[in-house]
DNA sequence: AAGACGAAAGTGGTTGA
DNA sequence: TCAACAACTTTCGTCTT
């Protein structure tokens, strides 16, 4: 019988390799749509830059596995060639390492120049090539998962093929292109957060990234407040418990109507500020606003607002 | 002394005429 | 294109623990 243990899986699922550094419990749950291992009873995140290796099919039994089985590497989006093109060796060694003789030489070099030619022919194609190095830059400092990159990557190269990029600079659209990977992932990163590893004001990405959503007919949910709990409630510290208070929290306060228009990063942190108190776990609202990344007004308004729609009486 | 609270004025972006 | 508008920020003074 075959071993299906390294076959990727559909959802998330517990892995019992490692132990918990906060309360050392051995059960955590490792989630590549979100690219996080949480453990399951603290719900500390213990790793948030979990990469994707795998390849980028799934088999169902072993005879598809070793169907779709092949050699090479898995293609990829964020190269520009998708990685498939042939590289021709810098040295001047023939496959069994001896020299090679000055006519082969002097050919060898000319094939590489056409090649380097080929490769990157015109300037879109230089201009792709630099996009995605940036792409991938961005997203590896931002520790993002392979497949948001790579979304973000396929995004992009619709904007090219679209010819949207007339005056846009190419550090803004590529930005964009991740912050809309994101949100269509569910693994929300704040316009500051990639605008701190860019060159591009926060501003700018924003007004680009409208552009995107509009021109090529991208459509996202707003971000849910639920989305940033995990991320925000680690960075303070919280467990599992509060967590879980703050969501069920922001299903009654949704539910209510509360938070439409409200940005979701305030809501979220008004929640886990309320939550933290109820558990006994109080964190202040600077706190709470420096790692939301809103000020303590934004955080003290939605707190007011929810303790009083709500008939939440806290103590 | 630190944190919570609230008022007032300013900012950047959306919307609708 | 402009003005109204809501959400959010900045700043600062007061109250509470």
């Amino acid at each position: 019988m075959e071993d299906f243990r390294d076959l990727k899986s559909d959802g998330p699922e517990i892995v019992e390799e490692s132990s918990c550094p906060e309360c050392g419990c051995k059960r955590l749950i490792r989630d590549y749509e979100r690219a996080e291992v949480t453990c399951a009873s603290c719900g500390l995140v213990v790793d948030d830059h979990l990469l994707d290796l795998g390849p980028e099919w799934r088999a169902f039994d072993a005879e598809q596995r070793e169907k779709r089985q092949r050699g090479g590497a898995p293609m990829t989006y964020t190269i520009h060639d998708m990685g498939l093109s042939t590289v021709i060796d810098w040295r001047d060694k023939d496959i069994y390492g001896r020299a090679l003789s000055p006519q082969s030489r002097a050919q060898m070099s000319r094939l590489r120049k056409w090649q380097m030619r080929a490769r990157i022919s015109d300037s879109t194609e230089r201009n792709l090539s630099f996009a995605l190095s940036e792409i991938d830059r961005i997203g590896a400092q931002l520790r993002l998962p392979r497949n948001v990159r790579e979304a973000a990557s396929v995004t992009y190269r619709r904007t090219i093929e679209r010819r949207l990029i007339r005056g846009r600079s190419i550090e803004s659209l590529t930005a964009s292109a991740l912050y809309v990977a994101c949100r269509q992932f569910a693994v929300p990163r704040t316009l500051e957060e990639i605008a701190a590893v860019t060159k591009v004001d926060k501003k700018e990405i924003g007004r680009s990234y409208r552009f995107l959503a509009r021109e090529l007919g991208i459509k996202l949910a707003p971000t849910s407040p639920v989305d940033y709990i995990p991320r925000f409630a680690s960075d303070l510290k919280l467990s599992g418990e509060v967590q879980g208070k703050a969501i069920e929290i922001l299903g009654k306060v949704v539910s209510q109507g509360l938070t439409s228009g409200r940005g979701p990063m305030g809501v979220a942190a008004a929640a886990l500020y309320i939550a933290a108190e109820l558990s006994h776990e109080q964190r202040t609202q600077r706190e709470v606003a420096e790692v939301a990344r809103v000020t303590e007004v934004t955080v003290r308004n939605r707190y007011k607002e929810m303790v009083e729609y709500l008939g939440l009486r806290v103590p």
